[in-house]
DNA sequence: CGGAATCTTGAAAGTGTTCAAATCAAGTGG
DNA sequence: CCACTTGATTTGAACACTTTCAAGATTCCG
């Protein structure tokens, strides 16, 4: 369970076994299965998780019934409802595995306390953080600016291992258009 | 110049004189006039920069020559481009001031440094980091989830101070729409 | 005042969506 | 292991929305 997150911030940072003993103690494991979720629309999010095994999305359901997919996060990455969070209102997503999962979970208040404690694992969350923003910065470049067609060439890009993982339908959902559409890009290609 | 970092950092934090004047020698002072560059393409980006009067915007130019604008950043707002700050490569986006503006740079490294220096400085750019992705998350949903109009809805709703500043097909440019479509949107409110 | 930039409006073309049906694939229970 | 059900993908046709191009009106600023 915690061999993934040993190994991640092994090649993140210069982590020592004994830091990463107390980095361990933070942490809450949990399972889930296919499907479950890890919060609901309404839930207040309250955790960081840490995705060691499986694959999971967080998405919104709007007044439809259609599903809107914000993010995914396979092995190594990290998923929250970070606007729940910061704003401690009722989360408007869901977050659910695609795949039997393992996480590991931390609260807001721990991560900073951990974050205090060592030092490696603060330094790793401030250029997370960096890396993040930069992506999202990216994402919206895209959105703003791609056809569809290059949207897709561009995820399967950046995100191969994503590709050839979840249906494609969630994929469509992921750059904006209709599964349809999606489906006549990759036709052409 | 320094007096709305000053008002800014009191809002957000309880910090004191004493770690002002420290905060202050971290920060270099800059002015642009209307349509001057902090950052062209080609620039490796190296300093976060805080507007302290004015408003700048962040934008790439496509092959067709047309802009794309990811963020405006007015008062108070920081603006950079984390891509090429984080990956050091040149950057693939422009800055410039929408009107003459007064800034405050700081590189990454002295921000760092100063984190490390002034505790609520630390705290307060954790928190925006927050905010920031946060933010984005909102953003990467609407441009996803939402129509045109919906879209400018929502920005309006959100970016009040901003609409009534910045020329309305720029606002066009950040939604991802044609400043015809904006302008028939607008017509039939 | 005059020029430049911005905004509006119209018509045609293009892109993507919707709805519906058919095909294909996967998972489950007998 | 097969038959069946359910979900996923593909394809077609009609439709809706957005863009493009072009021209005219308006506003801004030197």
């Amino acid at each position: 369970m915690y061999q993934t997150l040993y190994k991640y911030l092994k090649e993140k940072t210069d982590i020592g076994e004994r830091d990463f003993e107390i980095v361990k103690t933070y942490f809450i494991p949990k399972k889930l299965r296919k499907k479950q979720y890890l919060l609901q629309e309404g839930d207040i999010c309250d955790h960081f998780a840490f995705v060691s095994k499986g694959i999971l999305r967080l998405y919104s359901i709007d007044p439809k019934g259609s599903e809107n997919i914000i993010q995914f996060a396979p092995e190594e990455w990290w998923i929250s409802d970070r606007e729940s969070i910061v704003s401690r209102n009722p989360s408007k997503y869901n977050i659910d595995a695609l795949e039997d999962s393992e996480l590991l979970l931390i609260t807001p208040k721990n991560h900073r306390e951990l974050a205090s404690r060592v030092k490696v694992f603060d330094e790793l969350q401030e250029n997370l953080n960096q890396r993040h923003i930069a992506a999202h910065q990216k994402r919206i470049h895209a959105a703003i600016s791609y056809s569809a067609e290059e949207k897709y060439l561009e995820f399967v890009d950046t995100y191969p291992q994503i590709v050839s993982r979840v249906p494609q339908h969630m994929i469509a959902s992921y750059l904006g258009m209709s599964p349809e559409t999606l489906s006549r890009i990759r036709s052409r290609i």
